[in-house]
DNA sequence: TAGATTGTTAATCGATTAACAATC
DNA sequence: TAGATTGTTAATCGATTAACAATC
């Protein structure tokens, strides 16, 4: 299932999820054909850029046309993957957790929360999104029990990679991580890090440097 | 406040909170001195990378030593902004607004709460965490009245370019956006965003990528 | 002093942009 | 057909890595 590629830039793939947004506003809006120019202002991206990392996944356009937005949007669906379902746990069910297993978007888009596991014991046994919350004890013998592709880490720093360690030995194929960690796991396993107080760093970085330009 | 620095680039200043990181983990381990070797080790940066990143910033290591850990961390701090305070507000609270308010982290960083709005009356004049829930009405009022530093944007989409008018009009600094948009707001106005789907689509094709490397 | 490691310049690598022939 | 726009190659730009003199 899923092309292979070659060896593509995670540049180019952090973009794809924005050509992905732009597509679905566009289609919503029943526009049929968009040009390489036309979707340059939509997303900032040149139009340069936008033919070559289109191109790096096959010919969508048509010359002195475009490309057809209906037909372009599922290709990048397929090439992100987003035409199959994943399963996934949630381990770690503290404020982010909930957040993130309310976020109906995910559950919409094929990402099927299988189970929830947490530590505290107030929590084991209740059901949330109608799951029956696990305790972190129970996480390797249902990873022997049932195919997981996506785990999501929310738990406290300091437990994280504990957990990561046994979500990689149980065989997991990829960790969304809220943890502020950097997880140490095999290779063959995909981590993608939503590092949320670095992001907010970076705007207190950016804040910074303007208040000293208008100081000045 | 805070030093103004040449041209740097977003590459080196999505470094800084990693940094910030680890030199903070070493502190915690009483580690006195740390050469660029070894934090390569540790962040997976290049030793080199590292020493051209900090010399954007100023000169703060010693030759045949390394860096002074506690001095290199408190200058990190104050590359970044932490020694100041922000007066931080929240627009949206609905789930994600809820985790991001009780993510104790950020007021100890010194982003401060100080205003939640939501446009649910059932919400409306409610408590949560110390603070009177306000109506979305009240709050271009409020950003006369008040010094609002940081916006945190956690509302649905389809109202977040509204809200973010309404900021960059009533003088907010900075946007850390979640709703899943490109938020069109004045060059002066920073965002940051955290687009979790897209983060969340970029996991679903480094797993896609996967599942045929190993089926053929 | 000798060894270690920085700060910084030069070389390399990769990503973005520009240009244009092919063609719808 | 003429105009538009792609796919793709070549040029440029910027970021990373390597090298090394300076010096603690």
């Amino acid at each position: 299932m899923g092309k292979q590629y070659g060896k593509i830039s995670m540049a180019v793939i952090r973009r794809l999820p924005k050509y992905h947004r732009y597509l679905r506003d566009l289609l919503d809006k029943d526009v049929n054909r968009i040009s390489s120019k036309e979707l340059s202002i939509l997303t900032g991206f040149t139009a340069s850029q936008i033919r070559q990392d289109l191109n790096c996944f096959g010919e969508f356009g048509q010359q002195g046309y475009g490309y057809n937005v209906e037909e372009l949007f599922h290709e990048i669906r397929k090439i992100i993957g987003l035409t199959k379902t994943y399963n996934t746990i949630i381990v770690g069910y503290g404020n982010m957790g909930r957040a993130i297993s309310k976020y109906t978007n995910f559950t919409k888009s094929g990402f099927t929360l299988r189970g929830i596991f947490d530590n505290d014991p107030a929590m084991i046994g209740k059901e949330a999104e109608n799951i029956t919350i696990q305790s972190v004890d129970e996480l390797e013998a249902y990873l022997k029990n049932n195919k997981v592709d996506i785990a999501i880490i929310s738990t406290p720093r300091d437990y994280a990679q504990e957990i990561a360690t046994k979500l990689s030995n149980g065989g997991v194929s990829g960790i969304w991580n809220f943890a502020p960690v950097d997880l140490k796991v095999s290779s063959d396993i995909s981590v993608e890090n939503v590092h949320l107080s670095d992001s907010l760093y970076t705007l207190s970085y950016l804040l910074s440097q303007k208040d000293d330009k208008t100081e000045k």
